[in-house]
DNA sequence: GTCTATACTGAGATAGAC
DNA sequence: GTCTATCTCAGTATAGAC
């Protein structure tokens, strides 16, 4: 149970284990996408199944329980975002890491994906809080950006009057802001002009820039 | 059913009748109390019974459904946030008086109140959204406030680049900001200095002030 | 391992006495 | 109008055949 593949390479499986894992992806593929579509609670394991295809009871041979199936799918999330912050060229600033991370994690959700912060559902956020696997991966991430941010407040390009706790946090909140899916339930802006607003709004706020008087074209 | 009073000050009500709305008052405050604390997937009738302390089937003597009082605690809110912008001195301008409304809700919520936009469950939203009552209010907010937003365009306080619809909605999305809760339950900060923290970051951004060279000390 | 069928639980809503 | 008791239904989880 839980096989989440760390798939060693050699030492072939059996056509039966790679069938259970593929499967075990499909299980994960579609809670993913009725995540972002219904949210936690409203997600029943009934609609899973039928998405997959398969009997409800079978989930449970994969996942002992509802909590654990979207533990897994979370760890699975934060696991891909850890992996793009280190896939990032090296020679970036930053600063540049931290907008980078910030357009994946908002491209990653006007595609269909879920927030990384379960902002949505207290029950999901206990849920999540006492599964060691997510707060493990959780705190690996937060290590890596909490390292950005103190790089980037050191060269001057964030605000030193913000706490690295707060900015870590905001860090967070941008990536699950519901900002988002207002204005693409809205229809009036593309998708990259929409993650654009968002991300010049995190970093440098809702006012105009300074010795931008009314009328300046700059 | 639902009367939720504009109480005509004439016309003396009998004694069951101000017993009636006392009740149903009781009824609105606790529900916005567990509202705040559990969320709406995972506020049940049977607490707000517990809490005011009556019968659970006594509660529908006043609203039809869960729906329906959740949704009469939502106008309230909507109502009181208008009455706080109304009630702001008129001389202030226009980027000062959103900066004072973000601080009010912000504020609210660090008081044990609910955010404004339910950014918490899918199926309360939908619920709203399909509450006339709960339209008309939020319309009537969002004309008041994005007045305010063009006005503060218009004297260059705030980002022309940035579209009066992302900006209501950032603004919105801030009140609700889970960064709130996190630096809550972290526990390091004070209330003040949370709010501070929060509006600086909403209008100047994560970004340094420029020319703040590191090594500063403006 | 997957299926069908079902037990169990929690929660929204209702019925009927007072 | 309020109470207690009950209904209904959805949803998690399990049992047993194949």
């Amino acid at each position: 149970m839980n096989h989440t593949s760390d798939t060693p390479v050699v030492a072939r499986k059996s056509f039966r284990e790679s069938q259970f894992e593929i499967r075990e992806a499909a299980i994960l593929d579609a809670t993913h996408r009725l995540l972002a579509q219904h949210g936690y609670d409203m997600l029943a394991m009934d609609d899973i199944a039928a998405e997959v295809g398969i009997a409800k009871g079978s989930l449970y041979r994969h996942f002992d329980s509802k909590d654990a199936l979207v533990g897994a799918v979370m760890v699975r999330l934060l696991r891909r975002t850890r992996e793009a912050l280190e896939d990032q060229p090296p020679e970036q600033t930053a600063r540049a890491r931290l907008e980078s991370l910030l357009r994946w994690t908002l491209n990653e959700r006007l595609a269909g994906g879920i927030p990384h912060l379960p902002a949505t559902s207290q029950a999901l956020r206990t849920s999540l809080m006492a599964a060691p696997a997510y707060v493990d991966e959780l705190l690996h991430l937060s290590e890596a950006v909490g390292e950005l941010i103190r790089r980037a407040k050191i060269d001057g390009s964030l605000n030193p009057g913000l706490d690295d706790a707060f900015i870590l946090y905001a860090f967070y909140a941008r990536a699950c802001d519901p900002t988002l899916d207002f204005l693409r339930a809205g229809g009036a802006m593309s998708d990259a002009y929409i993650v654009d607003q968002m991300v010049v709004a995190c970093f440098a706020g809702l006012q105009a820039a300074p010795g931008h008087a009314p009328g300046d074209h700059a």
